[in-house]
DNA sequence: CAAAAAATGCAACATAAGTAGCAAAAATAA
DNA sequence: TTATTTTTGCTACTTATGTTGCATTTTTTG
């Protein structure tokens, strides 16, 4: 496994000068799988880049167990921008998914970067956006459409390259995972799931989903899809 | 009613050149109650600080005519910050919820501030985490709560001014748009606004909810408030 | 002021979503 | 390999949410 900075594809977008900047005050962290590699105060002290692995965030509703998945993070991925952006504190929890190397930084000098450094701010405020534009879609999402046609919605996303929080994320998760990316518990996109599978829509194994028929898929869907397939 | 830029607060904070800069760029627009006044293309040319009235953006599923409220910006809010950083365009509605009066930049203006002006960015950057902390929290509420818990909320957050996109937000707004808040329909809050009745907890006259129990409404949340009253 | 429009309140009903429990299958660890 | 844990699949049941319809009240408009 490498052990510099160039396995994050991201970063070998960068300038030398700035990379080499970048590795001076980086270091690497390792977390194994299904462990919490830190809390909220930590990420007031350091901002992480992901090299490799998947680390979630969630919040847990403690009276009956059930959690929302915000984020799940792969390589390339930064987080906490929030506290980046405000210093504050920023209550979620975090899981490492598989066994995961992040890069970590002083969030002081990344501050440093983000109020100076303009090829840092080309990179890092459109990926700000996607965020955005993550949290945003999935609480319209939940709010609007009921659970089968997100689960739909997310199969679709699953193979869209511009959904860059949501492509390729439903390989080797369970049905719990599943549910918990999209405001739901297991038992409810299960009955979706048998009612597609049942239609010869989609083929399942264990912790893995294949469409037989995307076109069926798209026409299920009561949500506008923008984009053209 | 003042026609300069001194009457929105956030601007007063900054320093003179900075504010000169500002307003020789910018232009006021007017826009009436109940009226659309942008669609998101315009918002790839321009970008908006409201100074007086409520710009309100949702989503719609037109299957049901069920919508959504993201942002109420008030006096000082921008939009849209996420066209801002990317340059794409974002698909959601606007509605002015009273007469507003908005102040209008160029947005590649914007993007050169945020880019190299320091003072701008002391002032953005929190301000973009706030509007992140929103969304999210929005997400996590409607997936986690159910609607009695997130109407409870909603009344909490009200009178907590640490809670920018939801302090006094309440007032003169119909059951129909509190509902759109947090992502039900208006006979859903209706049952529990008539409970909460009931309980003497509140008292409501149209389009006006007066608490009369605060810390019967807080023992009543199932959601864990960090924050102490 | 009267007429029209918007908002509220309430009841009956339909359905989606969540809960509980258990057995079978698959994956993982010892 | 076997034992243990995790995941899945299914049934039955409960509750929350959403839908429809209409009468009443309040606000807005002319």
């Amino acid at each position: 496994m490498a052990t510099n900075s160039y396995e994050i594809e991201l970063l070998n977008t960068l300038n030398d000068g700035f990379k080499d900047e970048l590795v001076k005050y980086s270091k690497f962290i390792e977390c194994s799988k299904a462990t919490t590699p830190f809390y909220a105060d930590e990420l007031l002290e350091h901002f992480y880049i992901v090299a490799s692995g998947k680390i979630r965030t969630y919040q847990i509703n403690l009276q009956n167990n059930k959690e929302q998945t915000i984020f799940i993070y792969k390589n390339g991925d930064m987080f906490d921008v929030i506290s980046l952006l405000d210093n504050k504190k920023h209550d979620v929890l975090y899981e490492a998914m598989e066994d995961t190397r992040l890069l970590q930084l002083p969030i002081k000098k990344v501050r440093e970067w983000l109020e100076n450094d303009r090829e840092f701010n080309c990179k890092f405020f459109p990926y700000l956006a996607q965020q955005m534009r993550h949290t945003e879609a999935l609480a319209v999402d939940i709010a609007l459409y009921d659970t089968k046609d997100r689960l739909i919605n997310l199969l679709i996303d699953n193979v869209d390259k511009s959904k860059h929080f949501r492509y390729q994320l439903l390989q080797s998760l369970s049905n719990t995972q599943i549910a918990s990316l999209i405001g739901t518990v297991r038992h409810v996109i299960e009955r979706s799931l048998k009612e597609l599978k049942d239609d010869n829509t989609i083929a399942k194994s264990n912790k893995n989903i294949r469409i037989l028929n995307f076109q069926k898929l798209l026409e299920k869907t009561n949500k506008l899809v923008f984009k053209q397939f």
